[in-house]
RNA sequence: UGGGGAUUAGCCAAGCGGUAAGGCAACGGACUUUGACUCCGUCACUCCUAGGUUCGAAUCCUAGAUCCCCAG
């Protein structure tokens, strides 16, 4: 018990008396938020839980998987003690994360909405929001620690490193940090769920939610097919020529992906990969192994990137990027090209980067910042010219 | 309508008389706040068809079907 004390002990240092701070937190129904909210009310803030609504998820079926959330929330927040609210932004979603989500797959690209969701919705139109309702702060359930230093926020990786978010918050400024606090990003998912279990909250054992950010797991291909109409095509392999087969529309498919392709049995029996797209001849490039050079590249021109430190580097900086959620980190040399644009060099080959996803940087525990991944420079095969 | 070769799951493919390997695809699950990757599991009571030989055949024999190659 003693262990459990320690644990829902605050790390917080910017409120001095809590009991005078308003926070708002960010529910969405899951385990996370729901211990998010337990550990800042027993610390002493005035806390308010807030249901986010923002996708109208009312299937084919009649099915609303937001409404069993709701009442999640409603159910934990009673038990906590705090008094609870819902509120709806599915129009501002649509408007800044769904919006951008279509454009990019009919431009080709594979877009993170969840990096959108992040920097528009929670901490822009949700933070807005709370701090209209004389909020000070909003918290949410994510795996990411803040620090000041010099007057400037920091963002650290969670504790967690096999749940760490940074990832997903790398588009934040320090206006929204400012405002934010993720009372578990110093501790172990496991232990989130054990002070769950431990102060019997409603939503101790419920299962971790995955897909899209408050649209949920969905089956892609029709969900997409809903908004984007398919424009099937050939399937080609890049070092033959050859058609393999056919496609049911580019937007369906990401650089790296193998299932789906349903090709198979010829050559040297070995998986097909989506190498690349071509929009204009509505072409699936795909190439057989992983280790063909046209998955490879050794490097990429990130855009729009987001330095979380007001001092944005003016030459060359070493770091480590991940391009995608869940890899390990690797070493790259960035170059700042202005107008937040970086050409960033791998220091080995990387696999499959597709353009459209983030791509964020660290140094150490200290996430800096990000970008899109806008254009990808190909490894040369070996002996070409 | 002369000769030769082939026919095993959606695809590639082992098997050569002893009771159907493997890979790819597909499907299911795990992992996962994007899309993916990855991992685990499932997947031919049957081997082109019909007879026959044999204790026993996908494996041998006969006939037929289809495909391919070389000769017309």
């Amino acid at each position: 018990m003693n262990n459990l004390e320690a644990l829902t002990a605050s790390l917080e240092t910017r409120f001095p008396d809590p009991s005078k701070v308003r926070v708002v937190v960010g529910m969405s129904g899951g385990v996370d938020s729901s211990v998010t909210a337990l550990l800042l009310k027993k610390q002493g803030f005035d806390v308010v839980g807030v249901f986010m609504k923002n996708w109208d998820d009312t299937d084919e079926f009649g099915v609303c998987t937001a409404e069993e959330d709701a009442e999640d929330v409603r159910r934990v927040c009673n038990q906590i003690g705090i008094p609870y609210y819902t509120v709806n932004f599915e129009k501002e979603y649509y408007d800044k994360v769904f919006e951008y989500f279509l454009a990019e797959y009919r431009a080709g690209r594979t877009p993170n909405p969840d990096v959108m969701c992040n920097r528009e919705i929670k901490f822009g139109e949700f933070l807005q929001k709370a701090l209209e309702l004389g909020a000070d702060a909003i918290a949410t359930g994510h795996y990411a620690r803040l620090e000041q230093r010099d007057g400037k926020y920091e963002l650290l990786r969670g504790v967690d490193s096999n749940k760490d978010q940074t990832y997903f918050l790398h588009a934040l400024n320090q206006a929204q940090l400012s405002r934010a606090m993720f009372p578990i990003g110093h501790l172990q998912k496991p232990d989130v769920r054990r002070i769950a279990e431990e102060f019997g909250l409603y939503t101790a054992k419920k299962k971790d939610s995955t897909g899209v950010c408050f649209i949920g797991e969905r089956n892609f291909k029709e969900f997409l097919s809903q908004y984007l109409p398919a424009k099937p095509g050939n399937m080609v392999d890049i070092v033959s020529g050859e058609t393999k087969g056919r496609h049911d529309g580019l937007m369906y498919y990401t650089l790296g992906q193998r299932q789906g392709l349903g090709i198979g049995g010829s050559g040297t029996g070995e998986p097909w990969f989506v190498a690349s797209k071509d929009l204009e001849t509505n072409t699936l490039y795909v190439v057989q192994g992983d280790a063909h050079h046209s998955l490879y590249s050794v490097g990429l021109t990130a855009a729009g990137v987001n330095w979380i430190s007001p001092d944005e580097p003016s030459s060359p900086v070493r770091c480590t990027a991940k391009f995608r959620y869940r890899q390990p980190d690797q070493g790259v040399t960035l170059k700042p090209l202005g107008d937040g644009t970086y050409d960033v060099q791998f220091d080995a080959p990387q696999k499959a980067i597709t353009p459209g996803q983030a791509v964020v940087f660290y140094d150490g525990e200290v996430c800096l910042g990000g970008g899109t991944i806008d254009k990808v420079h190909m490894l040369e095969p070996a002996g070409a010219k």
